[in-house]
DNA sequence: TTCATACATTGATGACCGTCAATATTGGGG
DNA sequence: CCCCAATATTGACGGTCATCAATGTATGAA
C-alpha cells in the first residue's frame, strides 16, 4: 500500500538515513487524527461508555446529561463532535433525540493503531 | 468489574431511565483520554508511523524532522508527549537520542477502545 | 579548552477547544 | 393557535495547544 523508502545503504557518516517519503503521508495523518481528536475527552468517552452499555443500544440527551456533570448544551455539542466522527448514529424520534454507536466504528479506530 | 446501574423497570414517563453510575469514572475517563489526546495530532502519527517502520526499530531526532515539514524544536516537543504518554521510548547514546516504540502500548489503546 | 553538533528547554503568539448562559428550533398536547 | 418539553445553535470567555525563534545543555572532536 505505502512505497517504503529506497533504504540507502547507509551514508557513511552516522545516522539521519532514508527520509523520502514518510509512511504515513500528511493527508493521510489528518484524517485518521480527526477520530482520535473525537476521543481525546473524557467527557466524550463516558459518553461513548454509557451508550455503549445501554442494553437497547441507544440512548437519549436526558440518558446522558445526568450522569456527566455537564449541562445540555455542552453534551449535545459532545454528542455532535462525536457523530461527526463516525462514532455515534443520531435518530430523532418525536421530541427525543437517539444516539447508538455506529457498528464497527470502534474496532476500525483501533484498527488505525494496529496498522499505522 | 463496573457495578451496573440498576437497570429500572422502566418508569411509566418515557425516556430518562437509568442514570446511576456511568460505566466509566471521571477519573478513569480522564486517565484514557490522555493516550487519545497523545494521538490526537497528525504529526505525532506520523512520528510513530516512521518509528514503527523503521527497520531497526528506532530513529533518532534527525530522522523524524526532515520528513515532517516541522523545525526541530517541535519535533523534540511532540516526541516528548509521545514519551509522557507511554507510546514512546527515548534512549541517548552518544550525542543522539533514539525513539523506538514501546511494545504492546499501540494494543494497550486498541484495547481500551475495545473495552469502552 | 575551545568549537561544532544533536537535542532539549523557554517564552511568545495565534489558533483551537470545552464550557456555560441565552436563544432558537422542533414536535406534541390542549 | 398557543404553550411546554427536548434538543440544537450561538456567542462569549478562559484555558490549552501547536508552532517557532532564541537559548541552553551535553557530547565528541580538534
Amino acid at each position: 500500500m505505502n512505497l517504503l523508502p529506497v533504504l540507502e545503504p547507509a551514508t557513511d557518516d552516522a545516522c539521519c538515513a532514508p527520509a523520502g517519503t514518510p509512511a504515513l503521508g500528511a493527508e493521510e495523518a489528518k484524517q485518521k487524527a480527526l477520530v482520535f481528536k473525537a476521543l481525546a475527552d473524557p467527557n466524550r468517552l463516558r459518553l461513548l461508555s454509557i451508550v455503549k452499555a445501554e442494553s437497547s443500544g441507544e440512548s437519549c440527551v436526558c440518558d446522558l446529561t445526568d450522569p456527566l456533570d455537564l449541562g445540555q448544551p455542552t453534551v449535545s455539542h459532545h454528542l455532535k463532535i462525536l457523530v461527526e466522527a463516525g462514532l455515534l448514529h443520531r435518530e430523532k424520534r418525536g421530541t427525543w433525540a437517539y444516539y447508538s454507536l455506529v457498528p464497527g466504528a470502534l474496532e476500525e479506530a483501533a484498527g488505525i493503531l494496529a496498522t499505522l
